[in-house]
RNA sequence: GCUCCGAUGGUGUAGUCCGGCCAAGCAUUUCGGCCUUUCGAGCCGACGACCCGGGUCCAAAUCCCGGUCGGAGCACCA
């Protein structure tokens, strides 16, 4: 038996032996915890900016399991520190969960129920569970972290009672009275120690301007709204376990039912600007040209260097829930959101840094080129370029030719190097293995490509590329959203 | 310092709860090959990992103990 006969014969016989099934191991989030019906699960950012490439996560990770188990998906947007607020940020924030293809089923905006939050303080006041302070804030630190409790800690709800509206009434000025939840002083875990619930702000609130100035922390509004709002789950950071640990006093004085929590790894991303303070301070002093600016992560500057919403999804799915930190792969995240776009994005000539050269001998050259090398759907172009044109390539790639040397240019021609021209050789490829550039023809126009790094790319894109907006692949060079006639904002490679 | 958490190839992950089908799967990167509608595309292939040391067990990536390393929190931010 051959080696044919034998290949042959094995087919026949044992099919799966030679194919063996390709498993496409499909990244799957496991189950939660706990689920009798429906869920209410919620993503609660701060608006003190639009959304980050981080925050496409929480918003993610719950919209999977909402659309998996049905039920309810709410904004809840967390404007309790005036001090820190975006006035945009509050239509921005649901854009950007649109263009996610994040489904919130309700909004809820937290200063719109400070009512709620102070009646639960009057309430956990008046069953002793917590209590107004008044003392330094170095003090209280400092008692605190030895376990020792301050003297409004005894004080009796009646007289603590007074006080909290005292300080509704404005009769102490910032930094002069919090109320604190009382916990157990003795908790090993000096975090979770008695802690702050309520401040006073008395900065300008962009919905409510100065009608409050007893502001609640994150950590009981939180838990307040949780409760009221009928979460059965709730998946957040890992930055926010102690939180949590915090937020089950409120539940167990009201004896409320605890939601299950998932605290997904902290995840670094290495070199990407997505801190508010600095992106707010850059945009200010011009360092950044907006929150889209092509060196930062927002989500609004993914949108317009043309990447695939679907391509978040993908890649939070696949880095599922567990609590391992890691580090954000740009390279993964790219390969995917190339998967999801090329099959139908349009190529395009885009010459960096050009060089022209002339083809010498070359008869009229009219050559077609197809949009894409197998979507026939986008269609072809052509260029009558006639004799002997003139065109343009990347300098780099003519200067790593030498002389004498046959490459092609892609869908034109086969040419030789000769000095600082080139020979015509053959319209068809002449089947040698021979280096293959794009080029443009003569009257391309200028066009330059803003990179992530903040490096401009310069150089000549192809007549036809001129009207075409969106997202295109520029051969050999990388993908690019093109943005205008003359300027484009770089995807991938 | 205190409390808690984690550790699978360069990177991202599957498997860990309920030990055996795991001499560890998938993806990406890198490398090699193929591809005359010729791509930095696509297809095929290769390299590459269970933090360390003990213990339990017929059997450990998986269970137990001890280290090491890494992370989070300890805000009148969220």
């Amino acid at each position: 038996m051959g080696p044919d006969e034998i290949s042959r014969t094995v087919e026949k016989k044992y099919p799966d032996f030679l194919h063996k099934e390709k498993k496409i191991q499909e990244h799957r989030l496991p189950d939660l915890r706990n689920v009798t019906g429906k869920v209410v699960m919620r993503m609660a950012p701060s608006p003190s900016g639009p959304l980050h490439v981080g925050h496409s996560r929480l918003a993610i990770l719950n919209d999977e399991y909402v659309k998996r188990y049905g039920g309810e998906l709410i904004l809840r947007i967390e404007d309790t520190n005036p001090a820190n607020i975006d006035p945009n940020a509050y239509e921005q924030i649901p854009k950007d969960l649109e263009w996610l293809g994040v489904n919130s089923t309700q909004i809820v905006i937290q200063s719109d129920r400070m009512d709620l939050y102070y009646n639960e303080a009057r309430n956990l006041i008046k069953l002793g569970f917590a209590y107004l302070c008044t003392c330094e804030t170095e003090d209280f630190k400092k008692k605190l972290s030895k376990s020792i409790a301050c003297p409004h800690r005894s004080v009796s709800p009646e007289e603590n009672l007074k006080q909290f509206e005292k300080v509704l009434n404005g009769e102490y000025a910032p930094g002069e009275a919090v109320l604190i939840v009382k916990t157990q002083l003795d908790h090993p875990n000096p975090s979770v120690r008695d802690w702050i619930a309520f401040r006073i702000s008395e900065a300008n609130h962009p919905r409510y301007g100065h009608k409050y100035r007893f502001y609640p922390m994150m950590n009981f509004s939180v838990a307040v709204d949780d409760h009221l709002l009928g979460l059965t789950h709730v998946i957040r950071g890992k930055d926010h376990i102690n939180n949590t640990e915090r937020q089950k006093y409120i539940f167990l004085y009201n004896n409320w039912e605890l939601p299950e929590y998932y605290h997904y790894g902290l995840v670094d991303f290495p070199q990407v600007v997505l801190k508010t303070s600095i992106i707010k301070k850059g945009i200010a002093d011009g360092t950044y040209t907006g929150w889209d600016d092509i060196r930062l992560g927002s989500l609004m500057t993914f949108r317009k260097r043309g990447f695939s919403p679907e391509t978040f999804r993908r890649y939070w799915i696949e880095s599922g829930m567990r609590e391992i930190d890691s580090e954000f792969s740009i390279e993964i995240f790219y390969a995917m959101n190339k998967e999801l776009i090329d099959p139908e994005t349009r190529r395009l000539f885009f010459v960096p840094d050009p060089v022209k050269i002339k083809l010498n001998g070359s008869p009229e050259l009219n050559p077609v080129i197809q949009n894409h090398p197998s979507n026939r759907e986008l269609g072809s172009r052509t260029y009558n370029l006639g004799l002997e044109p003139e065109v343009f390539v990347p300098k780099a790639d003519w200067d790593s030719i030498s002389e004498g040397e046959e490459f092609r240019l892609k869908d034109l021609c086969n040419v030789k190097k000769t000095q600082d021209r080139t020979e015509f050789i053959s319209m068809e490829p002449s089947g040698k293995r021979v280096k293959i550039i794009q080029w443009c023809p003569k009257n391309s126009h200028e066009f330059r490509i803003m990179k992530p790094d903040g490096v401009v790319d310069h150089g000549v894109m192809e007549p036809q590329g001129k009207e075409f907006r969106g997202v295109a692949q520029l051969e050999r060079y990388a993908y690019a959203n093109i943005l205008s006639s003359n300027e484009a904002y770089f995807t991938h490679k």
